[in-house]
DNA sequence: CGCCCTTTTGAAGAAAATCAAGGGCAGTGG
DNA sequence: CCACTGCCCTTGATTTTCTTCAAAAGGGCG
């Protein structure tokens, strides 16, 4: 199904009422699939749909003039992306595939038609994207102590993970590799490397090929003092 | 005139047609000031108005846990902020007046009725935001190098007050001190202080108690590669 | 097995933070 | 008119953090 998720990350935003759950439901959906290290969107396009992530990882990024990538989010189911579109402006980043993923799209009248007629909705979106630009500060705000950021970039991304159920008792599946990781939070991936070494040593995170495994949630927690108020999860 | 400078900034987003000129003319303004130093708006507040600065400068700031602050947006006069109340969320992070503020305010039913009844308007508020978020990307994307974050910054702020009419002959005046900066950018003041002193020296900028010179705006542009696109003014 | 991609490790160097002291200037009050 | 005070900026010396360069070590997979 594919409105499922969608519906469950508008439901964090905002109280939908059966009229606002049955209305996204019957947009007309349909599916892209999109390898990983592929672009979902490039830069300059002017997209036609709103897209919504249902499986897989994505994550926006830009590149600079020295040609270094900065990755400035990360997409995970339910997420959605392109409502600049509602404004009829083009992409100024590109959206990138982390993992195979499987990306449903609605026509962009359709979705404005669904915000013209149910003000709920039309106030999701726009939570969406505050929630958004919140992470944008969060990021912003992330300490210059590179251990720190990568620990609050981990809690981000289990808090986030949680919400869509996709843990089971502290270890995930994360298919950043440290070079993503690096590009996220502006650091080469010979330091992120090392810190994560760190981590380890400490106890606070174990992160081997793609799988992440965190002891103590609460530790790690306070080792950077993360709170998620900024992801609008509820 | 409160919505004069406003005006303008919207037209920069959308063309607007007479009725929608005409519609925010008619809105009830209010004027509130704030000196220098205080804050517009706290975390946690619920704003009951839209914001829109009318003279003097203001920063969107959050504080860590260790005290030190960040700065996250600079706003002149025409910018507003508060938005977030069209969803009806609090403040997750506050505002500062930089240098004695008049900010004009309009109560938050009044514009969500001209965004309802003016789609033109809509997509405006739509446009700001977006234009907001593309700037806290672009501030994410700076690069690690300080000294070519403090050219874009200056580079950033020579568009922003050209286009509201604020720069005589490549001169003006800047509220921020060296502390404001290095908030802005994640830096020390006293690192900011050597790298305006190198920007002096190379001929670049010259930044002497909040008064600005820069010689050859296309240099400075080219020094750090500044690109004005994402501030979506025209 | 051999290849590719990613991670790890080491050593050296660059960038920025930190600590500390001094200097300029404006505003205040004698 | 001059001294005093507070704020901000400047400068120097030192230390920390991160980058850069280079090489080797794991896997995963055809």
């Amino acid at each position: 199904m594919a409105a499922t998720q969608f519906l469950k990350r508008l439901s964090s935003l905002v109280d939908l009422s059966e009229a606002d759950e049955a209305e996204v439901r019957s947009l007309p959906w349909s599916v892209v699939n999109v390898r990983r290290g592929r672009d979902v969107l490039s830069v300059g396009h002017k997209p036609g749909f709103a897209y919504v992530v249902q499986t897989g990882w994505a994550a926006r990024y830009s590149l600079r003039k020295n040609g270094s990538r900065r990755i400035t989010g990360v997409m995970l189911p339910g997420d959605f992306c392109g409502i600049h579109a509602v404004a009829g402006a083009a992409m100024d980043h590109a959206i990138l595939a982390i993992a195979d993923c499987e990306i449903g799209r609605i026509e962009l009248p359709e979705i404005e038609k669904a915000a013209q007629s149910f003000p709920t909705i039309n106030k999701a979106l726009w939570r969406a994207k505050l929630a958004e630009e919140a992470t944008l500060r969060a990021w912003l705000l992330n300490s210059r102590e590179a251990i720190q950021a990568i620990a609050r970039l981990i809690c981000e991304l289990h808090a986030r993970l949680s919400f869509i159920g996709a843990i089971s008792d502290g270890h995930f599946t994360v298919p950043l590799n440290q070079e993503h990781i690096g590009d996220a939070l502006g650091l080469t991936s010979v330091h992120v490397s090392r810190m994560l070494k760190e981590l380890r040593a400490a106890g606070l995170a174990d992160y081997q090929r793609q799988e992440l495994l965190i002891p103590d949630m609460d530790a790690l927690r306070a080792a950077c003092g993360f709170d998620p108020a900024y992801l609008y999860l509820r």
